[in-house]
DNA sequence: ATTACTTATAAGATAATTTTATAGATAGCA
DNA sequence: TGCTATCTATAAAATTATCTTATAAGTAAT
């Protein structure tokens, strides 16, 4: 087993020639380096210099050893500027978790700023529901996830983060659409496709059928955001689904709202594990979401953060 | 500046993905090698390993770190392995120095036992007078040289190796062809072809003069041997050289020797340095150079050697 | 629940490395 | 040639790094 302190000591000597010149480069006094090579000869069993007067020169097995020492030394520096790098987030991964709706249509805008800020950081986004994505923390799979809060973990912090406007929609030509607000007791009786169990959607829709006493008739359950659309535009069903997902065919009268008695909004947290350090492109991410929302500021839907942000570059791009 | 103990540490435990088997990897406690990781992460300001339970995994940066570290133990095998190597001549240089007569007739001869024994090591064989060798010496640029003692120095070792029989060369027809027997008066008149200054030939014969209270008469000096033979077949001159020398022109009549009234014989001794390390190969030519001469023996022509060895060797086949 | 195994931590012991101080040796220069 | 500046060599003492011992705390498996 080499001792790399020795073989520092011999290289520094090889390149200058001299052990003064080496142990200046050292920050060190001469006899430790003489000291060093020493121990490294004897160690081999072998002599690397050769003395004539005072100077000294590399036998040949010490020539053979410093090639093999530069390389070494050169592979210490890239090992120097690849920490450097990671520290200041030159280099690394950030490991994201999201949901669907999240991720198509909020996580651009959210990743657009730690971007622009740490250019050279991969982005690792996993997609999923909010239960698989805290399953995605705990498997330390990834570090940080935007979700809805399906249910509270011990090991997870969860801090809110926006909250989403959740429509019900109807097909257009369903007898609800006409309604100006219902309430959850009307909707009982109608099939309704469901998000799937582990979802927050789900998790809070559910909440909502218990609090009003009655239970939701679940024609069908599916993660999938498109496939729910397709068959309440067939009018197989209602569904609710976060405003931003349904913006589009709203637009385009694919499909219609229906106006709740009262509001509904989907709490979305940030998430992340306790007992874990967090990796440096992690911390800088969560900074980036903290300064995008003002620390007294009530959660708010991400659109709303959208167009506020928007208003903001209009503004400095004036300037 | 890298801590390659920790990293030494790190690389083990990343690789087992465990302390304890690290530690037995190490030949140490696993506190050690704890402590060296935690040092480690602690100086790079980064975390390289996540824990879940009591299993550990690799972080993103743990996964950089590790590829650099795997190269740098890659590397320290093969240093260990060239270590080894050079220590049991396996790989390395010989750097031998001799004179061009010596070279060409019985160099070949004293090389064969050491590059039997030894044939991964590189021989250097640089040429020149004895003097030049003897710089060379001194230049460290060989450890070894098998020359006439052409002067004392008192920084080299000398060690009489062999006698070499000199011969006088005349032109075939030379009036001196036909004597039986001559003393060095006789040759004063003569016009000689003398070795350059350095030679230990040209020391030799210009000692023989001197005590025979005569000076040669110098036509030319050279340290081409070739060059002196042209000129004394021609009949310009004549010349000593080593009888092996002109071997082939004795055989081919093109010269004739004139016998002495005293045999004359070069001393040849193998020198080299004192207050030097010989490298493990030039110790170990030495040892081929003294099994080939008993030490109790006067020495002798190397081509007494040379017929000594083969009658060895055909009785080695025989058996 | 118990056992076996792993990591974490602190104190003390040991080993490695460095400094200090100084001697010896050499090269450059007057 | 002798002086001086500069380099390497060496030994003792001081400092730092590393390792061990002992033990706690947490986890996985029976």
């Amino acid at each position: 087993m080499i001792n790399f302190n020795q073989l520092r000591n011999f290289y520094h000597t090889a390149k200058n020639l001299s052990f003064t010149m080496a142990a200046r480069d050292l920050f060190i006094t001469q006899p430790a380096v003489t000291a060093q090579v020493k121990s490294l000869e004897d160690n081999c069993n072998l002599k690397f210099f050769k003395k004539r007067g005072r100077t000294i020169y590399l036998t040949d097995e010490g020539k053979a050893l410093y090639d093999y020492a530069h390389k070494i030394f050169k592979y210490e520096k890239e090992i120097e500027d690849l920490i450097e790098d990671m520290r200041e987030l030159k280099r690394g991964v950030l490991r994201l978790g999201t949901t669907k709706a999240y991720a198509r249509y909020f996580m651009p805008f959210l990743i657009t700023g730690f971007r622009e800020a740490y250019p050279q950081i991969k982005i690792h986004l996993s997609e999923g529901s909010s239960l698989d994505m805290i399953h995605s923390l705990l498997d330390l799979k990834i570090e940080v996830a935007i979700i809805a809060v399906a249910e509270d973990h011990p090991d997870v912090y969860f801090t809110p983060f926006s909250q989403e406007e959740m429509v019900l929609i109807v097909a257009p030509d369903h007898h609800l659409a006409r309604k100006k607000a219902v309430f959850f007791k009307e909707l009982a009786e109608e099939p309704i496709i469901m998000k799937e169990t582990g979802s927050g959607t789900r998790k809070l829709i559910n909440e909502l059928f218990a609090q009003n006493n009655c239970t939701p008739n679940v024609l069908m359950e599916t993660s999938n955001a498109e496939f729910i659309k397709q068959l309440v535009q067939r009018g197989d069903g209602i569904s609710f689904l976060v405003r931003e997902a349904v913006a589009s065919e709203l637009r385009e009268k694919k499909l219609a709202t229906v106006p709740m008695k009262k509001d509904i909004f989907l709490d979305v947290s940030i998430a992340y594990l306790k007992n874990q350090h967090l990796s440096p492109s992690a911390r800088a991410f969560l900074d980036t979401l903290k300064k995008l929302r003002s620390p007294d500021m009530t959660p708010q839907g991400i659109g709303w953060l959208m167009a506020k942000m928007q208003a903001k570059r209009k503004q400095t791009n004036e300037n």
